[in-house]
Parts: C-alpha cells; sequence; structure tokens
RNA sequence: GGCCCGGUGGUCAAGCGGUUAAGACUCCGCCCUUUCACGGCGGCAACACGGGUUCGAGUCCCGUCCGGGUCACCA
C-alpha cells in the first residue's frame, strides 16, 4: 500500500507560522515538581515575551504510567499559577487533538514516510530484556537494518510484530544548537537506532515529540537538560524528514542538593506540598523563575518580579548552564516579602483561616489579630502557634515575669501590675490610644521606663514571653474585661 | 565505563580581558523598640586545581579533579 502523500501537504498546510509558538507538554503522571513547574513557567515567559502563543499538550504515550487525575492536576496548576494556554486540549486550537494517544495515527504514517525517505527501518529482533543492567550494553549490530525494504514490508504485511527504529549514520558526526548551552557535536557512532514505534504501535516520546512540535509549528522547544544527549538524534530525524529545525532550549535542572535531582521519590515538595505548607503561589514562581534565570544589567539587582514583569524582562542569555539547589530558605524569604506586600485586608482575608485555626472565639476580631502578624510570619503555617494565647491563657511560669532588658523582676512585676489593673479596669473607653496612653502616663508616674510596666502586663495577658504585638495591643483584642481577668491571675501567681 | 554538559562565598547569582569580584538568602553584631518581628546600618564568607595565551585572566585555550546528565519498545 503505498503511502498518501496528500495527507502529509495537508498536515503541512495546518501548521501555523510566523509567530513565537511554545508548548508544554508534561506526561499525566500525577505529580507537578518543581522543575516541571519552572520548565512551563519558562516556556510560557518565552512565548508571553514574544507576543506569542503557548501550548499545553498532553504526552500519555506510555499506558502503563497513567495515573487517574493526573491531567486535571496539571490543569489545575496551570490555572493557578497563571500559566494560561492559548491552544490546548480543554481548549482546541488550530492542530488538534492535543492528546498524544488521539494522535496515534499520524505517527504511524509519518515513520513510514521516515522509512521511505530511508532514514528508519523495520525491526522484528526479540524485545531485550538485559537491559536493566545500563552499564555497558551494546545492541550491536541489528540485523534488520540491512532487510531489504520490500522483504521487510513482506513480513510487516504478514502481520509479523516489529518496531521502527531511527537509522542513524554510521559515520560522521552531528551538531546541533541550542539556546543555552551553544554548538555541540557528537559522532553519529555513539548514537543508537533508537525506537520510533513501539510494539504497541504508538510512538516512543522521542519521536512523537518530533513530530508533534513540528506539526504544531513549535518553535522553541523547551525542556529539561537530560534530554540534551538524545538531541542530536532529534536533529537528525527533523533533518531526515527535510523539516526545519526548531530552537531548543534546554534547561538545567533543580537539585534538591548537589547530587540529587527533585524528586518524588526522595519526598522533595512538589508546588502542591508547597502550597500547603503555606507558600504562595506568586511567591513560588518568582523564587523558581530565578533558580535558573537572572535578569541582566539594570535589572540585575532585582528579585521581586510579578508575573507580567517577568514576561518583559525574561530573556534566553539569562539562562543558567549549571544545576541550581532549591532553597527552602530562600524562597521562605520570598514568601515573607510578598505576604508583607499584600494589602492588609488582602492578608487577613488569606490569614483568617489559619488564625482560627486556634483562635475559636468569635468574639476575638482576626482582622485585628492578622494586622499584628502581618510582618511576623514567614508563611501562613507559621501562624496557628502564634495566636494559640488568645482563646487560652498558657499556664506559664512566673518566671517570665523576669526580664533584665526592661528592668523588669518579680517584684516589681506584682506592683506595676496592681497599679495596672486598677487603671486598666475604669479607663472611660477600651480604644488603643486610650489603653496606650494610659499605660504610658502610669509608667511615667511611677517613674519607670514603659518597658517595665509593659513587660508584665503584656506576660500577664499572654503567657508566653514572645507574641505577636505588644501588651496595648494584646490587651486590645481581649477586651477589657479578659485583661482584668488575666491581669489578677499574674498578680496571684507573684503574690 | 563511553559520550555530552557544567564548576564565582554554605545557597541563588552578577561579571563577558583591566572592578576594592555586585546583589539576595543564611549566620553574627549594632540601632530602633513595649517582647518578638518589621525596618535601618555593619560584618563573616568565593573565582576547584595545574599549565599556557596576553602587558594584564574569574573571564580565552589545554589538562587534572569534582559534580551532573545520558547510554529503555519511560518520558
Amino acid at each position: 500500500m503505498a503511502l498518501d502523500m496528500r495527507y502529509f501537504e495537508e498536515m503541512e498546510a495546518k501548521i501555523p507560522r510566523g509567530k513565537v509558538r511554545t508548548r508544554f507538554a508534561p506526561s499525566p503522571t500525577g505529580y507537578m515538581h518543581v522543575g516541571n513547574l519552572r520548565t512551563a513557567l519558562y516556556t510560557w515567559l518565552i512565548a508571553r515575551n514574544a507576543g506569542g502563543t503557548f501550548i499545553l499538550r498532553i504526552e500519555d504515550t506510555d499506558q502503563t504510567r497513567q495515573v487517574e487525575g493526573a491531567t486535571e492536576l496539571i490543569y489545575r496548576t496551570l490555572a493557578e499559577c497563571k500559566l494560561d494556554h492559548d491552544e490546548g486540549p480543554d481548549v482546541g486550537g488550530p492542530v488538534a487533538p492535543y492528546i498524544q494517544t488521539q494522535r496515534r495515527d499520524t505517527y504511524g504514517k509519518y515513520a513510514r514516510l521516515l522509512v521511505e525517505k530511508g532514514h528508519a527501518y523495520y525491526c522484528f529482533c526479540e524485545k531485550t530484556e538485559s537491559e536493566e543492567d545500563a552499564g555497558d550494553f551494546d545492541r550491536g549490530e541489528d540485523p534488520c537494518r540491512e532487510l531489504d525494504p520490500a522483504q521487510a514490508q513482506a513480513r510487516v504485511d504478514a502481520g509479523e510484530p516489529y518496531v521502527i527504529r531511527q537509522k542513524i549514520p554510521r559515520e560522521g558526526t552531528t551538531t546541533f544548537h541550542d539556546a543555552i548551552f551553544g554548538d555541540i557535536t557528537v559522532e553519529n557512532k555513539t548514537l543508537d537506532d533508537q525506537v520510533l514505534i513501539k510494539r504497541d504501535g504508538l510512538p516512543t516520546y522521542n519521536f512523537a515529540n518530533v513530530v508533534d512540535d513540528h506539526l504544531m509549528g513549535i518553535t522553541h522547544v523547551v525542556r529539561g537538560s537530560e534530554y540534551l544527549s538524545s538531541a542530536p538524534k532529534y536533529d537528525l530525524l527533523y533533518r531526515g524528514f527535510g523539516w526545519e529545525v526548531p530552537t531548543y532550549v534546554h534547561c538545567s535542572p533543580v537539585m534538591r542538593d548537589a547530587q540529587h535531582k527533585m524528586s518524588k521519590r526522595h519526598g522533595d515538595p512538589s508546588y502542591e506540598d508547597l502550597k500547603a505548607q503555606g507558600f504562595l503561589t506568586e511567591a513560588i514562581l518568582n523564587y523558581v523563575a530565578l533558580l535558573g534565570w537572572s535578569p541582566r544589567g539594570e535589572l540585575a539587582e532585582r528579585e521581586i518580579f510579578s508575573l507580567e514583569e517577568l514576561a518583559q524582562a525574561f530573556d534566553l542569555e539569562g539562562m543558567s548552564k549549571s544545576p541550581a539547589i532549591f532553597d527552602l530558605d530562600k524562597l521562605t524569604h520570598f514568601n515573607a516579602l510578598y505576604l508583607r506586600a499584600m494589602a492588609p485586608e488582602e492578608f487577613a482575608r488569606v490569614a483568617e483561616p489559619y488564625i482560627r485555626q486556634s483562635v475559636k472565639n468569635p468574639a476575638l476580631d482576626a482582622a485585628e489579630i492578622a494586622a499584628l502578624l502581618q510582618a511576623r510570619c514567614e508563611k501562613l503555617t507559621d501562624i496557628p502557634e502564634k495566636v494559640d494565647f488568645f482563646d487560652a491563657l498558657p499556664d506559664y511560669d512566673v518566671n517570665l515575669f523576669a526580664n533584665k532588658k526592661s528592668k523588669s523582676t518579680l517584684d516589681s512585676s506584682k506592683e506595676m501590675l496592681s497599679a495596672a489593673v486598677g487603671m486598666l479596669a475604669n479607663l472611660p473607653n477600651w480604644k488603643p490610644e486610650m489603653i496606650h496612653d494610659s499605660l504610658a502616663g502610669l509608667a511615667e508616674g511611677l517613674g519607670v521606663k514603659n518597658a517595665t510596666l509593659m513587660w508584665p502586663v503584656r506576660i500577664a495577658a499572654a503567657g508566653k514571653a514572645v507574641t505577636p504585638g505588644g501588651a496595648v495591643e494584646i490587651c486590645h483584642i481581649l477586651g477589657r474585661e479578659e485583661t482584668v481577668r488575666r491581669l489578677k491571675l499574674g498578680l496571684e501567681k507573684l503574690s
């Protein structure tokens, strides 16, 4: 059966041209790790920076690794991160479908085309089992490579199982160009005749990727640097078809430490995990963007970028060649910066659920508590343990009342507290200014520095050495009645 | 092991032949202060090593060492 050349012409005709087109092409394995997210981000940034098109393609050619709900996780994550795609399985587009298993027929046709062109061949060898010990595996000379084409075709037609392999030249070298790494040359004899079409009829990643990237008009192929060593084979594929080679952008990995990539297996956090740990999406994206890319020139010292600003500033020049270690401390710092930069109302909104985890009493104002927290937490998950004293006074040690720096002793505390209780109980109102001014006035009247009075009041009110906010704020939130009660309790402790 | 790639403070990094080698995180001091934070100021700390090339090398070349990737009918 002859190949229908019109099919290929029609496919070619559909390819959009003239604009930058990039694609994020995850396989749905149920997990968005940080390196993946960063690749998606860079891919999106390249498209947006150029006013181009960003495409989502699902690479599900490995039927044994399908994970339920994995595709949904990808959609959800991209949406949450605001990495919007212009074309994809859910929104369609000019080169649909965008799911590889739905393109299955296409790959077979192109593989046959490549066989005709002499750059691929049918292989009937038994599947080799012993590849596990990847030490020194050599497939050796494949007899199928030199099979007579007509004969091979006859065996295929007779229903004999086969795979299609790429026919790599035995001699010479192949040089390809990468936008980050520059020109890379390898000897062809180090390249193997990789499988293009598997025995089950589905394409391998290596083949599907090349065919789809071409047919979808992808101009910049962004992927992890683990594909760098297969890139010459992809180049040979493009050339075999007579296609234009896209710009390769191979990104160095995100590492857990100097010798290990971030991985699920080692319990390294995924995007979802980080969210659950109290990190903000914006902070994660900002941090991750700078792990492997940095602005140059004028912007070289800048670290805080919104997505829009990143899209504006992004360039391939700033991409790093070496692996980068993921540093939770620095992400935490970015998160703290984002938290502090939020409008107070916005912060109160996101903080409230965390506050309510330990402050159940509805009489206590969450927004007012949030105000104390904004400069004092780096992650939202820091919140609950910081505000636990509002609901219930901890059973604290009386020695907390002694503090050298504040010139506070057990004796002075007793005196300060009894003066404060009397005064606070009779304040004309319970406004923060009133509490503050009266307490400050009292300290002045007693001839002590503010801290000497404020320290025991805060300790008695909170029962903790370290608290968000000072005596005035805490008393105000607690309310007069509860404040007076706690101060009296403190007094009892001291006597 | 073969092939490919990388190597500036503990971490992320700027640097593209001439700089006192930026900046950020971490850590440590000091100031501010009603505890803690925030904020401000200051400090510790780096060009893996050896050869070249050059008047001059973190920057260019070679070698060594170290690290990573890859060598699947996985992606």
